[in-house]
DNA sequence: TATGAATGAGGGTTCATTCAT
DNA sequence: GATGAATGAACCCTCATTCAT
């Protein structure tokens, strides 16, 4: 039966389903994935267990949801954010990007934090290197063909790009969730710095 | 009876709890901490599943003390070959110690491995950099002394310290245990060219 | 309103139930009782689940309507075909039967299979036996009323019958579903020799 | 830890098996296999559920030790009970092999229902006859052996056999489970009866 | 009538921990 | 000290049944 219109039903399945969503991203980031049981997903959420394999087909499914969906919302927020600041320099573009995600997530540290427990290192690396990867949206591939258009003068780019991400994201992670070794905001001319070090030829 | 030399009984519990570490930690390795049972590790261990509990309190008192253990033998190593080498540089210095962990690294990735499965980023942040925060052994203290006595011109030593121990834990692990961007070996030299950036004024 | 003649919506009705028949009938056969869900069973039929309810009261029910209804088309079947011979001695109408059940149950393999699937023999007792036990259309009570109202001479007829039955439904069973001891057409000519023994005073 | 005399241990583990091996027999018995949960099982045996599977890998595996353990069994004392007699007549060793087994199973229902409800007839076909083919024991090969040695005059002494198993199981198991068409001990003498009609050449 | 989302008891299984031997 | 049998809570998952729409 296809409605064109949202009825009552549909309503609280996508009710449900984002309950169910909310309460695991909570308790993953709070306790990890491996920590977090489905009852307490569902006792959470006020669903009934068998609900919750209504509307994933197990615990990782959910996971993967999650970390897609939350990624993704990252990544289109930042490309709207760039794209609206009409930055000539590429490494002032570099920069604005990384200030606003370290906005965004100093805002939504729960994301850092989430990201942080459920992207495994065993299995993918470290883990906003690894958000970036699964960046869909394609921001790397933004960077990387604007050096070629723009023939900036950039030894080994894709290597020096990749050092940046691991520079930032290690830092940002250990600034925002324990504050070492000083406050991001602190932090960000010490790093911006560093960074255009590391763009220099 | 106090006895100052050991006797066969003692020989016997060290031996029997060195087993169990060296079981804990290659199935940690392997599997995780939360997918290795304590059944699978005494067996491995070759004892009696109750022998574990006359040794550790539970499967966490195992692991931490895997965790404490192997970073200070990591550190140990890494401070007797730098004595060795009197080098006067301070950067050489520092790349020297660098270029010796990610030696000893690259030799021992099991080390690596277990890091990234056991020190959940959640708990402790990142990965290498907290291993390198737990360095009780002064690693961090004998060159931040040094930059001090000789009277070494760095900006921020101690921000920029941490950011080198940052992009090179987070780079060093992608490229061990993933080949990412590119074989450590290759990608030696342009850390070390972006290290030698970040140290300079 | 009482309507004489079939609506639409009764047709629509016993569509649905037939089915829903249909697919039972099938996933019994093909996996057992138990381990046929009723969504299994709704899925097949292309019905919602809660319209099963409404035609059955459980997944029992169905299987029992689902035996009742399969044996009495069996022997219906069975009767019209004795009837239309026209065989006057006694021997040669049970051959005569059994030959038709036989060449009737290799057609329809899956009958055998739904029987011995579904009659459990912990409840009801040997399974073909069983089936014809449920003979509510009386083919053994026709036999038995030849045997008085002919003067048949058969030493205790019941047994003899029932033995008859007994060996029967076993035997073909086993030839059928599982070839053993020969398939069953090479069996028919022994079983049949055998047979006349047991009839034989 | 090789002990050449039971322990107290030794001898409490023999018990719990024991326990659950008794335990799964009844409610295998009475419900079906499928129907007894694991739960139901400890209960029964008064044992904690994580016992269970110190003792069986799943109910599988109880299963199939149960019906291997009371097959043998029953073997084995029909083999026992034949040797004494010192039988020379084939037919009457053939009635005297049957009617030891009739007793035994008489005053043993609760295996004849065991069998009849585990022996899936959809996996192995008519149950008894199965049991015989797990007959490890080799009653069946000792029969055909003797036809041979003997030179004993039987047509087709496989199909023969094949047949005598099918009608005797299923008489028997009819006439002890449900009485019907009578009693057992009134039904024997016309089953042996039968039996030597189907023996004759 | 027909639907299918929601339920929650119950299934099998694992495992950290305890304790009698 | 050392053992390993026993425990039972907790895990993930299934499914017959109900009921608001």
């Amino acid at each position: 039966m296809i409605k064109e219109y949202k009825t009552k039903t549909m309503e609280n399945k996508e009710e449900k389903e984002k309950k169910l969503l909310d309460s695991a991203f909570e308790l993953f980031t709070e306790k990890g994935f491996k920590e977090t049981s489905i009852q307490e997903i569902v006792n959470h959420a006020g669903v009934a267990k068998g609900t919750f394999y209504l509307y994933f087909k197990d615990k990782y499914e959910i996971q993967d949801y999650l970390i897609t969906y939350k990624s993704n919302q990252l990544f289109l927020k930042a490309i709207k954010h760039v794209d609206k600041l009409k930055i000539d320099s590429f490494e002032d573009k570099i920069i604005a990007i990384i200030d606003y995600l370290i906005d965004y997530l100093k805002e939504h540290e729960e994301l850092l934090v989430f990201i942080s427990k459920n992207l495994s290192l065993g299995v993918f690396g470290d883990s906003l290197t690894n958000l970036l990867h699964r960046d869909s949206l394609g921001v790397l591939e933004m960077l990387k063909k604007e050096i070629d258009d723009k023939n900036i003068k950039i030894a080994n780019p894709e290597i020096t790009l990749f050092m940046i991400i691991e520079l930032t994201s290690s830092v940002v992670f250990s600034s925002i969730t324990m504050g070492k070794p000083m406050p991001i905001d602190e932090l960000k001319p010490y790093l911006y710095e560093k960074i255009r070090k590391l763009l220099v030829d």
